[in-house]
DNA sequence: ATTATAGGCTAATTACGATTAGCTGTCAAG
DNA sequence: CTTGACAGCTAATCGTAATTAGCCTATAAT
């Protein structure tokens, strides 16, 4: 990894940590392994790092949701999928996508600096509202459109579903990041949702 | 209000809005109408003012959670109110709450400050799991747990219930602190989110 | 009336953090 | 070889923010 890239790299990390205005351009250079001035041969500001981290989260934001198809366009081909799954491997599922998104360390950084950085200016409000909500929101009422339309959940309203199915699971994510202990406990809470959702939800099959 | 109290207010307003180390001794002391030397008579310190607002509000705090009943204390005396409710009853009463959560200047500001600070100190996250979580979702789950008992709710965890009953409340809130613009809309899916429950979790009367 | 105290001010002081200047060694291209 | 760009360093520089020193006024208690 270059130069460039390990700065990027350390910065997020201290930024996710403490926060724009606590990490010092002496930090990023000392968790690199150089001095504060040789920061500025990469960089030509400390914002100018923060822009540059920004750059590239967003981008592997956008990989990173084409793979795992959060964004909305490919929910019918997931559909398919989804509609001959039971409880269990939903609940398999669900468990590995939210593993995923707490212990992947892009997300984790990135979250955790949005997080403290939402009010730092409206882009990041932005960004943060559309990674975190709106994005995941939308897929997953597409998924459960669909489903619903294939006659396997009950009739209701699929924008309504998705925040039933996935404001929960965001929230355990934010409390894992604040208390990391508490992996199991909500891990638990995660598969009791998932099964009294589907309990609740999904159509007995008339097979 | 006396100077102190006045300084309190106008800290907890710019840490909320820019995070305490963005936030200048000379920024609180012009807004409160003096020079920031003068703020020295009051507190010892910067980190002081950081402290009493965090003292002053978890006061604040406990009164008004006292108040509210979401300690879990008098979640017996709530569920006969809300054993005799219905649905749209119901939504008046999340909307309101919904509402008041939003908009109550100190609980508006304390949590965009937890927020913001959640992660500069443990007992912050201690303090937000506290209060966004772990004590609605505890009082919550009480009275779940109650009109499951009483029949009035079908036979489920009530933990689970409660998680998902609140969840998609306080992202809502969340949503809207970070944009305004979007409390109609929020409200709406709030409107639709308890109507759901209700429909999916209610047991039908028998009358 | 006198005086002590509270609370305000201006002018330092001190510390520190971002950035710039300018030097140096390395190494690849000519 | 030798030259120029690259990437590092040390030593300024510059700006600014927290805090302190020391002075002043009003007012309330003696």
């Amino acid at each position: 990894m270059n130069t460039r890239q390990r700065i990027i790299k350390a910065a997020l990390t201290l930024f996710a940590e403490k926060g724009y205005s606590d990490v010092y351009v002496s930090d990023i250079a000392s968790a690199v392994g150089i001095k504060a001035p040789s920061l500025y041969k990469h960089f030509k500001s400390k914002q100018e790092i923060f822009e540059s981290i920004l750059e590239e989260l967003k981008n592997s934001y956008t990989e990173q949701a084409a793979m795992l198809s959060i964004n909305g366009s490919s929910a019918d081909a997931d559909a398919a999928v989804y509609s001959e799954i039971n409880e269990e491997t939903l609940i398999k599922t669900g468990t590995g996508l939210f593993l995923y998104f707490l212990h992947d360390e892009n997300m984790k950084l990135f979250r955790k600096m949005l997080t403290i950085e939402q009010y730092h200016n409206p882009e990041l409000a932005q960004l943060y509202t559309k990674q975190y909500y709106d994005d995941p929101i939308s897929y997953q009422s597409e998924l459960f459109r669909l489903l619903i339309a294939q006659g396997k959940f009950k009739e209701c309203d699929p924008d309504t579903l998705a925040v039933q199915f996935f404001t929960p699971i965001y929230t355990l994510i934010t409390v894992c990041d604040r208390h990391p202990e508490r992996e199991n406990e909500s891990l638990a809470i995660l598969a009791n949702h998932i099964r009294q959702f589907n309990k609740a939800y999904l159509r007995e099959e008339e097979s």
